[in-house]
DNA sequence: CAGCCTCGAGTTCT
DNA sequence: CTCGAGGCTG
């Protein structure tokens, strides 16, 4: 192909996602990918300049007025901002360089004052005040001419109708952006599905979507979010002398202005780079980057515009959160309890910081409601969560023949029929142990370290120890030697005797470690404990009845009926006598009543963090030792929370309900002060 | 019966 | 960590 041919090619595709953009508010491609195409032209234009169009989309700034919203004319355009293209934070370093050129600064002048604020991922709208009052908003739309959007922009709660002050200047224009914040997306997007609605690919959509809706009573609803970052056109405003100060004056007349800001020299930017970076999946709001400029407004004007871009500011952008790729397959996995789980084997791709491979679909229903089909181009989000997910379809780039996804009717591993329970959207095995799936997970389950722990034996060992047939069942793993390790892959003398050695040591093992490793469904490590603690005795419990089990604190009808069901299957007895003849034991008690009141019975402790010195382990059997439980989520009924390091939303929750919290010393310091025990006082860390 | 609390289960990558 | 479901409480 052409470099002419090329050109044109390219921007047919980038007016047509302009048209579904900005028009439509419905984005047929991720930004990322967006940027790609916009910056190919642009690099082919400046290589080839006999290429170059009047109506080439480079030479605007994309966007064309709805019907319905009057154009309006920027006093002062609406310019945008160069992306500094090193991701690095060299980025800064580069943005810096060419400011002190520009200036004509030698390496022994002064450092430039620069001021560093965030990218918000939104709409860009210009504020105009009149003798104090809003009287016009409108979008960038081509940055000379925009839309008028007033109406809906006054129903943001955030913008204040009429600026704080009693001396308002005659005419005062502030620009912004508009964005919505995650957690008022995820509710949006929640009531448009309970209502059968579209909902929003992402919150930047949702946002410009918003502000483009024809009706300012559907605008309203929609809780939208504004940082004040600039100014347009001014009269009778005595303007602050750096851009900082500009912004504290915002401030001051009542305009939000976002805090995560920071005045300083290039080091500075840096470390303002990298400490957004490490907060970034945490802030409550979606952000591309960040924005340096040049702090002095007089140098500012100094070093004016490039074509269209200003040389005094830079967006120093982060790895893209979204990136589109293509599925590769759809292959089905088995888990422990027989759940079937659709998954997206994906080309890889860079996104969030990570090469993603995977991408759960989770069931049936989701992959129907997403029409993921093998073969699509998917856009793939790994945002706050972490974990990748499958945002969305391109339709448009479907390969024809490409056949909607079916639920397998049989297990694709073992073979046996799939069942669908009643009024379940999950699709399980029925072959139960038979499946050497189930079976390699019944395993793994056992063996994981809240269980027995047997260290060394992970997900490869015991794929091959089941496929060469060696291991079957649990008691299988405790009839291994030297000689039929040797048999595997990859199986050195010395691993092998580690690994004999850990499963020696796992024999030695407590009732509720044993309860929990046999993987009973509905039975996990709580109430494994629970079980153990009113029985006592394996055999207490084996023989229960229902109603016997129902007396259990924690247990009602489901885990009864489970636990039950489990133990009247003469295989599963079967399992257990092997386990014990095998030499698996543990101390047993006489069940219920006999311990005494410890200090810390009936409270609940929920730990969050990295504490100094105490794993999480270690201080979880500390308040056990004591008599206290130790939860997951924070609650009203919760004791204490202990806060270490990092601690995440679970101390917000403390704080909101107003519940004690402990540092790693003051939970030593309960635990010592009314022990009963005594606890070990140096704790190695680890 | 509704709403809250807690637990179980599943998930990705380094 | 988050979602969904089981169990408990008012």
């Amino acid at each position: 192909m052409s470099f002419l041919e090329r050109a044109a090619a390219l921007r047919a595709q980038i007016a047509a996602h302009d048209h579904a953009y900005y028009v439509l508010d419905a984005p047929t491609i991720p930004d990322a990918e967006y940027d790609r195409l916009f910056r190919e032209l642009q690099a082919l234009e400046a290589d080839h300049p006999e290429l170059v169009t009047a109506d080439s989309p480079t030479r605007r700034v994309a966007g064309r007025p709805l019907d319905g919203f009057a154009p309006v004319r920027h006093a002062v355009a609406m310019l945008s901002i160069r992306t500094e293209t090193d991701t690095t934070a060299e980025g800064a370093r580069a943005f810096d360089g060419r400011v002190r050129r520009e200036l004509g600064l030698a390496d022994a002048d002064p450092p430039v004052v620069y001021a560093a604020e965030l990218k918000f991922d939104g709409l860009a709208l210009n504020l105009r005040y009149e003798q104090g009052v809003l009287v016009q908003a409108a979008t960038r739309g081509d940055g000379e001419t925009g839309e008028d959007v007033t109406q809906n922009v006054r129903t943001i709660r955030v913008i204040p109708l009429r600026l704080a002050t009693s001396s308002p200047p005659p005419v005062l224009e502030v620009r912004g952006e508009v964005y919505l914040r995650r957690d008022d997306f995820e509710a949006l997007n929640e009531a448009a599905r309970s209502r059968g609605d579209k909902t929003f690919v992402n919150p930047r959509n949702a946002a410009a979507g918003s502000i483009r809706q024809l009706d300012p009573a559907i605008a309203a609803q929609r809780p939208l979010s504004f940082f004040a970052y600039g100014l347009g056109q001014t009269q009778g405003w005595a303007v602050p002398a750096t851009h900082s100060g500009v912004l504290d004056a915002l401030l001051a007349l009542g305009l939000p202005v976002c805090h995560e800001r920071t005045v300083g020299t290039v080091e500075d930017l840096i470390r303002f780079h990298a400490d957004i970076a490490a907060r970034r999946d945490s802030l409550p709001f979606d952000i591309d980057g960040v924005v340096y400029k040049v702090d002095s407004l007089s140098l500012q004007s100094r070093l004016g515009f490039v074509t269209r871009e200003p040389r005094w500011a830079v967006a120093h952008k982060y790895p893209p959160q979204e990136m589109l790729t293509t599925v590769e397959a759809i292959e089905v996995q088995v888990g422990r309890t027989g759940k079937l789980t659709p998954v997206a084997r994906l080309s890889p791709v860079f996104v969030g910081g990570v090469t993603v491979t995977n991408a759960t679909l989770h069931n049936a229903s989701e992959v129907q409601r997403k029409d993921v089909r093998v073969g699509d181009t998917v856009i793939v989000r790994r945002a706050g969560d972490v974990i990748p997910e499958v945002v969305g379809v391109l339709p448009d780039k479907r390969p024809p023949g490409a056949v909607p996804f079916a639920m397998p009717c049989t297990c694709p591993v073992c073979g046996s029929v799939a069942v669908q329970e009643q009024g379940e959207v999950d699709s399980r095995c029925s072959g139960g142990l038979v499946c050497p799936a189930q079976r390699k997970q019944a395993l793994l389950h056992f063996a994981q370290r809240r269980a027995v722990d047997i260290d060394g034996l992970g997900d490869k060992i015991v794929e091959q120890l089941v496929d060469a047939g060696i291991v079957r069942t649990l008691p299988d793993l405790y009839r291994l030697g030297v000689l039929k390790l040797a048999e595997l892959e990859r199986m050195a003398e010395r691993s092998a005797a580690n690994l004999l050695e850990s499963i020696e040591r796992s024999k030695q093992t407590t009732l509720p470690r044993f309860l929990f490793g046999l993987g009973i469904r509905h039975v996990g490590e709580a109430t494994a404990k629970d079980l153990a603690r009113h029985f006592g005795n394996l055999d207490a419990l084996m023989n229960a009845s229902i109603d016997d089990l129902l007396a259990v604190e924690q247990v009602g009808p489901v885990v009864a009926e489970s636990i039950h069901t489990f133990f009247a299957q003469p295989h599963q007895r079967e399992v257990v006598e092997q386990l014990r003849a095998c030499g698996l034991g543990w101390a047993e008690g006489q069940g219920a009543g006999g311990a005494a009141a410890l200090p810390q019975s009936g409270k609940t402790f929920v730990l969050t963090g990295t504490l100094p010195t105490l794993s999480r382990e270690q201080a979880q059997a500390m308040i056990e030792s004591q008599g206290g439980k130790v939860s997951g989520s924070v609650s009203k009924k919760t004791s204490y929370v202990v806060v270490g390091a990092d601690a995440g939303s679970k101390l917000d929750k403390a704080r909101e309900l107003g519940i004690a919290t402990l540092d790693e010393a003051g939970l030593l310091a309960l635990m010592h002060g009314k022990a009963l025990v005594a606890q070990p006082l140096s704790i190695p860390p680890d």
